[in-house]
DNA sequence: CGTATATCAGGTCCACTGACATTT
DNA sequence: CAAATGTCAGTGAACCTGATATAC
């Protein structure tokens, strides 16, 4: 993207937080702002994985969630519910996925207002041959295989749970 | 958004990661999957405080960028390297907050090419303002407070430093 | 000359709001 | 009837690519 930096700007915005009499926020300032930047990094090593496949991590996640059910099928709002987003956004991801090829919308025969998705054969293809990609370039990279994964996801779920995402 | 779920829905994916033999990708894959979540989660938290103040963190962060350089000015390119942001990126953020009278933009006298941002004294209120909010409501959330929030920044300093962020 | 700087046009992706039709 | 479900249109944010003008 450009230059690097010889120090870490979160860290120095961190130091001047504190010189500015911050102190009880800039910890919750630093975690913010390290959190945003750490996503970015992310999301862009997976985006240029799943780029070449026409799929978002969004879609992804969609079809991976599809594809451990039972019957590879779940109503939107289910889906919606287990990926934790918009109901507007699975509509948008699965009308996506849906023009690929990948699922297929009916109607629920057991409620006139519920759809069901369903992965298709291609679906779980795409679904493998994504899963094996990222498996392979992203969530094997060194930068995430470390003990101090392990312990990030304990943190964040922490977070995640206080913030009422889940409950246990 | 929706009914809360029972469990972990990032725990239930790396069980079946496992469960497929994808023992090595698991750790990276919840780490990256709860990151996402986590950032969407405090991506909310910050928009809420920041909406009413007309402004996104990315301008956020560019105007207290500003403010705490010496003359409260800074050339385009170097905003960009700091806030680790592609330049037409700084280029819509500067406008828009032009735009709203927070800064300014001028030619750099020293080099014919370059624009320098600087912050209004509008800017450095709503900076101000902006901080004050976000200090109470967010980064001192008892969620971002605790002793995981410094091992949060620091495990992300890892990954930011290993993906070339920076040096040091 | 090639490189660097900044901007603009155009495109993608995602999230959300509000309105709507339909069914329970 | 009210509540739930899914869709659609529109809005706004952020990011990127490619092209451009200008200056080093």
């Amino acid at each position: 993207m450009q230059a690097r930096l010889p120090f870490d700007p979160v860290g120095e915005a961190a130091r001047l937080w504190r010189e500015h009499g911050w102190e009880n926020a800039a910890d919750g300032m630093a975690a913010v702002t390290s959190l945003m930047r750490a996503q970015a990094i992310v999301q862009s090593w997976v985006d240029d994985v799943l780029r070449p496949l026409q799929l978002s991590f969004a879609r992804y996640e969609l079809l991976m969630l599809l594809s451990f059910t039972r019957h590879g099928r779940l109503p939107m709002a289910k889906a919606g519910a287990r990926l934790q987003v918009h109901p507007t956004s699975v509509t948008n991801a699965a009308a996506r996925l849906e023009a690929a090829g990948l699922v297929e919308r009916h109607q629920d025969p057991n409620d006139g207002r519920g759809v069901l998705v369903t992965i298709t054969e291609a679906g779980r293809a795409a679904a493998a041959q994504a899963t094996s990609l990222l498996n392979e370039r992203v969530f094997s990279r060194p930068e995430l295989t470390s003990e101090n994964m392990r312990d990030l996801f304990g943190t964040l779920r922490d977070l995640r749970r206080s913030a009422g995402d889940f409950d246990g």
